[in-house]
DNA sequence: CACACCTATTCAATTTGTTGAGTATAGGGG
DNA sequence: CCCCTATACTCAACAAATTGAATAGGTGTG
C-alpha cells in the first residue's frame, strides 16, 4: 500500500525519472523498501493521475527522452499526512533465514555458501553506503552536519542501512563459523 | 512466493495448527517472514493438496477442534530442495524509514514519537527472544549447545532476530537524540 | 446473563507484487 | 556491421498479499 509513499518520499529529495527511481529502489533504497521497475512505473502513473506528482518530458539528444517526476503541492501534503500517521511494523522477507531455519535436516554446506554470499553482498552494499555517506557529509563532521543540513532524514535512513549491513556481516560470520565447526566435529550426521 | 517454504520450515520444528502458526508468524517468526492468518490458512490448504503436509483433526473439549499440520516425506524433500537453491536477497518494507526519509519537510515531533514506539517494540521483541533463547539453551553454554543440539538452525535465526532488535534499539536512540537536539537549536524551522 | 475476548477457521473482494516479454535509441568493441 | 550493453520505458498475465467480515463454541468479568 505504501510504495506510493515511498515514491513520494524519494521524490522529496528532488525530481527523478522512473528509470532513475528504479535504480535507486533496486540498489540503494532497498535499505527500506523494495520494488521492481514495473511497480514504480505503474504507481508513478497513478500518482500522476491523482495529482500527487507532475511529469515533465526532458528531451535528450544522445539518449531516449525521459519523463521526470516531481512532487506537487498535493503530493507534499499527502506525504506530510503520511508521516503523521503511525507506521506499520516493518515486514521482512528473508529466504536465507527460512533456509537456515531448516538447516538441521540438510547438508549444512549449502547454508555455509549462502551465508558467504550474503556476507559478500552486505560488504558491497556497505561500501556503497559509505561512499554515499562521505558525499552527504561533504567533509563535515556528524555534529556539524546535523546542525547544518536539511537532509537529516536521508542521512538517518542511510545509517539504518549501514548498521543493517554491518549486522549482516557479523551475523553471517558467526553462521559460517558455527556451521563449519559443527561440520568438522560431526562430518555428515544429522541428529542429537 | 515462498511463504510455502516458510511454512514448511516452521513445520520442520514440529507439527502445528494454522492458528498456532498464525501466532508464530505474527509475533515470533516475523524475524524472517511476515504473513497474515488468511495467507497461512490458504497456503496450508494448498500445501495439503500438493501432498507437502498432512492434516489431522484434534478434538478438543474446552475449545474448538483444530487441524494440526505436519510435514510429509514429500514436504521434507521439497524443503531440502529449497535449501539448496540460492536465496533471493532479503526484502524489507519499513514504513517508518519512509517517514523518516521525509522528516525534513515535516515537524520532527511525530518522528521522535514514532522512533520511541519503534524502540519500545524492539525491546519487547528482544525480551521475548531472550526468553526463547534461555529455553533453547536449557542451561547449556553456547558452545555445548552447538555441539549437542539438532536445533542449530532455529537458534541461528533467533540470533539474527536478537541482533536485529538490538540494532533497532541503538538506532532508534540515535534518531531520537538527533532529532531532539535539532529541535532544540532550531525550534520549528525548516531549512538549511 | 450480557458482553467482551480468546480459540480456530473460512470466504470474498480488492490491491499489490512478480514475471516475462517487447519497443526504441544510442554508444562501444571486435 | 553486428552484437552487446545501457537508457528509458510499456504491456499483459498471473500470483500473492491485504482487508474486512462472518461463523461458532468457550471463558471470564461485572
Amino acid at each position: 500500500m505504501s510504495l506510493r509513499h515511498a515514491l513520494l518520499a524519494a521524490l522529496s529529495q528532488g525530481e527523478a525519472s522512473g528509470y532513475e527511481l528504479a535504480k535507486r529502489f533496486d540498489v540503494g533504497v532497498a535499505e527500506f523498501w523494495s520494488a521492481t521497475p514495473q511497480q514504480l512505473y505503474r504507481d508513478l502513473e497513478r500518482l500522476e493521475q491523482d495529482g500527487m506528482v507532475s511529469a515533465r518530458v526532458v528531451e535528450q539528444s544522445r539518449r531516449p527522452n525521459k519523463r521526470v517526476f516531481s512532487l506537487t503541492a498535493a503530493g507534499r501534503e499527502e506525504l506530510r499526512a503520511f508521516t503523521r500517521r503511525p507506521a506499520k511494523p516493518p515486514a521482512m522477507r528473508d529466504e536465507f533465514l527460512v533456509q537456515l531455519q531448516a538447516v538441521d535436516l540438510t547438508d549444512p554446506g549449502a547454508a555455509v555458501e549462502a551465508a558467504a554470499t550474503r556476507r559478500e553482498r552486505a560488504r558491497q552494499k556497505l561500501a556503497g553506503y559509505d561512499q554515499l555517506r562521505e558525499r552527504m557529509l561533504a567533509g563535515r563532521g556528524e555534529t556539524e552536519f546535523y546542525a547544518e543540513s536539511s537532509q537529516v532524514g536521508p542521512y538517518l535512513t542511510l545509517m539504518a542501512g549501514r548498521m543493517y549491513e554491518q549486522l549482516n556481516i557479523r551475523w553471517a560470520t558467526t553462521v559460517i563459523e558455527t556451521l563449519t565447526r559443527r561440520g568438522e566435529s560431526a562430518p555428515a550426521a544429522d541428529g542429537e
